[in-house]
DNA sequence: CGGGATCCTTAAAGATACTG
DNA sequence: CAGTATCTTTAAGGATCCCG
């Protein structure tokens, strides 16, 4: 790490980037393919509809997702991963294969996030 | 009990033990050697005392870092990191690598952080 | 030195209604 | 369908003082 400026800490210019709690879920859900907003509302039902507008919103500005509208009735909007996020996706599954540890000792048991 | 399958999401599960945005930054600080809570403070500068506090029960709670207290004047407590946090170091670092991307292209660059 | 206990200020999130 | 707009509520975080 950088011990002298923080500020230039890759890490926290990462985190910047990816550390809502959310982002890295909805990088991961679009890792095998593209998907819509209801897609992702119904995969992440947690993640309300103006939450869910917001970090798309975050990572299409930041160039980790790109928006696909398509001029339909209904209208069609899809997301996808850019190169650079797909850089993401095995940090993810490493995380996700460290979290099962939490399920098998049941660390998390009963927790309100919400 | 209730049927919420994303609860059974390794990924999710990891996100709510290192999803707050300053514990990958302890973490990494400490996989080195321990670090005391003043020298924590000291190198993340931006974070408060008062959540530098809460973020380090939370890991003590969940089995990421341990505390040890010492009996003198004035006193001495030092946080070190666990064998299974340990584990996440190596992700850390490549999400640290991978952040120094954003500084090249400096995607950042003016964000209202704080 | 390493916190805990309060109070207080905002920023984030929820609820609801509406639109192209 | 995929969002906006607006209002309300919650909770994260800061400031300050205290204590072993």
């Amino acid at each position: 790490m950088n011990e002298k400026n923080h500020e230039n800490c890759p890490l926290t210019q990462a985190l910047l980037v990816i550390g809502g709690k959310w982002k890295p879920l909805i990088i991961s859900h679009l890792q095998k393919s593209p998907k819509r907003f209801g897609q992702l509302h119904t995969l992440i039902p947690k993640l309300s509809r103006k939450v869910l507008t917001s970090q798309l919103q975050e990572l299409t500005r930041d160039k980790l997702i790109t928006r696909h509208s398509y001029a339909e009735t209904p209208p069609r909007v899809e997301y996808r991963l850019t190169e650079k996020s797909k850089e993401l996706v095995p940090i993810f599954q490493s995380m996700s294969k460290w979290g099962m540890y939490l399920i098998d000792k049941k660390i998390i048991e009963e927790r309100e996030d919400n």
